[in-house]
DNA sequence: AATTATTTGGAATATCCGTTCCGAACAATT
DNA sequence: AATTGTTCGGAACGGATATTCCAAATAATT
């Protein structure tokens, strides 16, 4: 039997789109990728065939996981309302928190890749999709509720939260306060 | 008495601003702007120097660009909740019928370059305030108009109202809708 | 027409980048 | 210990990239 798989290709990918996230598709070279994630050259072209579909899968990858965030989210016992101030809370938290981090990976990529990349556009668009539906399923929770009352739909206003969020991430990269 | 120049100094860093809205810093090569601009190399090298140089120009020259536009608004003879109207409906109507447009130069290089040079962190940075001080100024003549209160300060609506604007850049990059 | 300072086109250079390739190292099984 | 399929390190390659350099073209002045 062969020798078995010496990494961990999620930690790779988490590795993958950091750096991406850092310095961009067209702004991180090879040998940066190989000194963030470890990977010898050799064991990223097996397992991750070239550069951009490493992108791709790092920008899945990270998609995945803010998706769960969100989910995680939704699973906690708070009100529409909560739940929404709780997802604004934490990207704040993190973004002032974290300076250095470059905001995120998925605003940066729809900034850099997704006119010159359908499949990039399609996962962030996916993701706007996810984003804008749990927004929306919690103002329809907290309109039930009676704690907020709408005077357009719900729908409208999950896109403007999800747009808002876009806002703060492309914000706080130039040094905007909290 | 020698040649004179043979371009407008103007209509390059426009041609060039627009190349790197389009394709960003980095994925935009020397070529690409000599095909763009029409100029010949040794002219480019002569002219501006090198290409972050004429990166930082171009940015520069679209920023005064968009605050040109943004002070003509504050000439019209509207009054300040109309100007903001009209600001927004400027720029959503600009992005849906321009959707081979690469959004927003100013945005793409916060989300590119703005952790990785300083100068082009600064030029963001003075744009966000410019447009944010305008809307302010707007809000507090609707508010001395009262036909708007508002529970907060105008200056935390001025940023709101940019970091919205903002979003609306970045969304418009993978396919959303009006 | 000669002069002059500058522009211009394109060849040349050096560096970098993504990718390929191959022999050696390796770990699990026989 | 021999076998086996895979990983690994690093050299090597071709192509792209930013930049420099120089000779020829150019247009305003004398």
């Amino acid at each position: 039997m062969p020798k078995v798989k010496q990494f961990n290709k999620e930690k790779v990918l988490e590795a993958a789109s950091m750096i991406f996230r850092q310095k961009g598709y067209n702004g991180t070279s090879i040998d940066e990728i190989l000194k963030a994630t470890g990977l010898s050259r050799s064991s990223l072209y097996d397992s991750f065939h070239d550069k951009h579909s490493l992108y791709l899968q790092s920008l899945e990858f990270y998609k995945n996981a803010s998706d769960q965030e969100m989910e995680d989210v939704d699973k906690k016992s708070l009100n529409g309302l909560e739940k929404i101030e709780h997802v604004f809370k934490e990207v704040v938290d993190h973004l002032v928190k974290n300076p250095e981090d470059n905001g995120c990976l998925m605003v940066n990529a729809a900034a850099e890749m997704s006119k010159q990349c359908v499949k990039t556009s399609q996962v962030i668009c996916n993701n706007k999709e996810n984003v804008e539906e749990l927004f929306t399923g919690w103002l329809n929770e907290a309109k039930a509720a009676e704690v907020l009352s709408l005077s357009k739909s719900p729908k409208s206003y999950g896109s403007f939260l999800f747009n808002t969020l876009c806002g703060l991430k492309v914000m706080s990269q130039s040094g905007a306060s909290r």
